[in-house]
DNA sequence: ACGTGATGACTCC
DNA sequence: TGGAGTCCCTCACG
């Protein structure tokens, strides 16, 4: 909890070192660069790098401006007591430099060990505690206060309409639609082929349904009309019936959390019900019926995945930035139950059999591990299988649909990889590998690429690719099913893709809060 | 002005 | 060191 202040602290520091009225500036192409007397302070500050030129030993008159422009900024930084502040601050979070060398290895690992289990606040009964700088400008007091709405349920109002707008009564309807009661065998490959080939992109196939970068998407399953959730980088969620009319064109937007919404999934025994999870922390469910966002859990670090551990949906299991998964138990209203489990920090994806639900595969640095569930431990819990052969960082790892005897997975080492985790033996065996350029644009801008099954088979999955702009159905022999290339109404990298549980259908979200959906 | 969309930059080990 | 891991932050273009 400690580190966590220190680095919003710091976070809102270097915000004050760049601002108010100078910008950043700019950190490269010098070529555009122009004299420019008021926004000269931050570029030459840049660590490290300098444009000043001391080739004559004397001062030019632009770097005599540079110096009074520097100390006019310490006048600034001086009258507001910020570097009081801050060294006052790194004496209470912070080790000495002595004694920070030693918090490494085993030591952090006995430090972390030795501290309590952590429970949020509000599972405490206890009031939000926000830690307020001396002489803190207001600005800074409300980027700390926003960092998260408030407790307990939050009321379905639409940001996209007027004050006191009520959800339409459609939506209700629609939402109520469950999943079909047995499924379909699944299809010939030639037969699914030539469904994929009827599968088209069209101008009212495609809207601007969150404002941000999306982060994540689920299709419902209902079937009378295809609707579309998405969840984006503000923390906001939006739903889209396709051909709805009204504000939007049948977009209905909510902003259930204040950063990015890592996860989602709607309810496989509620559908009125969507499950969220977020970077600040937060895990909801929307209740459509209700008209509310459930308060389900609640953690100061981020959430960063999450699955169902039991057929109704009741229990989670929840993975967060610290690598830890959290078994949540949301049966008793408003009384959460949570377990708290750590494994590798560099945990990125859980997903859990189909069928055993017990197990569940954790995509940990290099390795995905299926552990079970119920011998989960406080750390160092042994996984029941173990699947080996990635080089790199895996940011993806799901069993599959039906029968969970495969699991697929995505890795920075650009290959797709299919295992064989039917027996569940000490180590799965590799499959087939398959490669592909899984890395996007600056993640920072755009999630990562990852390669998700078609639910209603057993077999097949779909990848994006930002180079060239294309998605792709394969099967897990690596045959390619169907090649989606730029082209009319689809020309943007999509980041987020998930097809539509029942209907041929699949949606991709994009940057820029844009999703297009695929369907015949 | 504003919406759009993308192959850095930084830190850590 | 430099490659791997990580995302707090942007900005040029039409």
């Amino acid at each position: 909890m400690e580190t966590r202040r220190t680095k919003r602290v710091t976070v809102a520091v270097q915000s004050l070192e760049m601002s108010p009225a100078e910008g950043p500036g700019r950190r490269s192409a010098p070529k555009r660069y122009r004299y420019s007397p008021e926004k000269t302070h931050a570029k030459t500050q840049k660590k490290g790098k300098t444009t000043t030129r001391s080739d004559h030993g004397g001062l030019s008159p632009y770097e005599l401006e540079r110096l009074e422009n520097i100390r006019q900024n310490q006048a600034f930084l001086s009258s507001i007591n910020l570097f009081q502040a801050t060294e006052e601050l790194k004496q209470l979070t912070q080790p000495k430099a002595s004694q920070r060398r030693l918090l490494s290895g085993r030591v952090k690992a006995a430090a972390k060990e030795a501290l309590p289990a952590r429970k949020s606040l509000r599972l405490q009964n206890k009031e939000p505690n926000t830690l307020i700088l001396p002489g803190e400008p207001e600005g800074l007091l409300y980027m700390q206060t926003s960092l998260k709405k408030p407790p307990g349920p939050l009321p379905m109002d639409p940001i996209n309409m007027d004050e006191g707008s009520k959800l339409p009564s459609s939506l209700l309807e629609l939402c109520s639609e469950g999943y079909p009661e047995e499924r379909k065998v699944d299809l010939d490959l030639k037969d699914y082929r030539s469904a994929l080939k009827n599968m088209r992109i069209t101008e009212d196939t495609v809207a601007k349904v969150v404002k941000g970068h999306i982060y994540s998407a689920s299709f419902h399953p209902c079937t009378s009309s295809l609707l579309v959730a998405a969840g984006d980088k503000l923390g906001n969620v939006g739903l889209w019936k396709l051909g709805g009319e009204g504000v939007d064109d049948g977009v209905l937007l909510f902003e259930p959390h204040t950063r990015p919404v890592s996860c989602m999934a709607f309810s496989r025994a509620h559908p009125t019900q969507l499950l969220s999870c977020s970077y600040d922390g937060s895990l909801r469910c929307m209740d459509v019926e209700k008209a509310v966002f459930h308060d389900v859990y609640d953690i100061e670090d981020g959430l960063r995945t999450f699955d169902f551990m039991s057929r109704d949906c009741s229990t989670l299991v929840v993975g967060n930035w610290l690598g830890e998964v959290a078994i949540v138990d949301r049966r008793t209203p408003g009384n959460t139950h949570e377990s708290l489990h750590s494994l590798d920090k560099t945990l990125r994806c859980v997903s859990v059999h189909p069928l055993q639900k017990q197990y569940f595969a954790v995509a940990e640095r290099r390795t995905v591990n299926i552990y079970d569930s119920r011998c989960l431990k406080n750390s160092k819990t042994p996984a029941v299988s173990q699947l080996h052969g990635h080089s790199l960082s895996i940011s993806s790892a799901y069993f599959s649909p039906c029968t969970g005897n495969r699991l697929l997975t995505t890795c920075m080492d650009e290959m797709i990889r299919i295992y064989d985790t039917s027996s569940m033996t000490e180590k799965s065996p590799l499959l087939t590998s398959i490669r592909h350029n899984t890395h996007t644009a600056r993640p920072t801008k755009l999630t990562k690429l990852s390669a998700v099954w078609d639910p209603k088979r057993e077999d097949c999955f779909v990848v994006s690719s930002s180079r060239p702009r294309s998605v792709q159905v394969f099967h897990q022999s690596g045959q390619l099913q169907r090649h989606f290339v730029d082209g009319e109404n689809f020309n943007t990298v999509l980041s987020v893709a998930a097809f539509h549980p029942s209907r041929n259908a699949f949606v991709g979200g994009n940057g820029s809060g844009r999703l297009q959906v695929f369907s015949d």
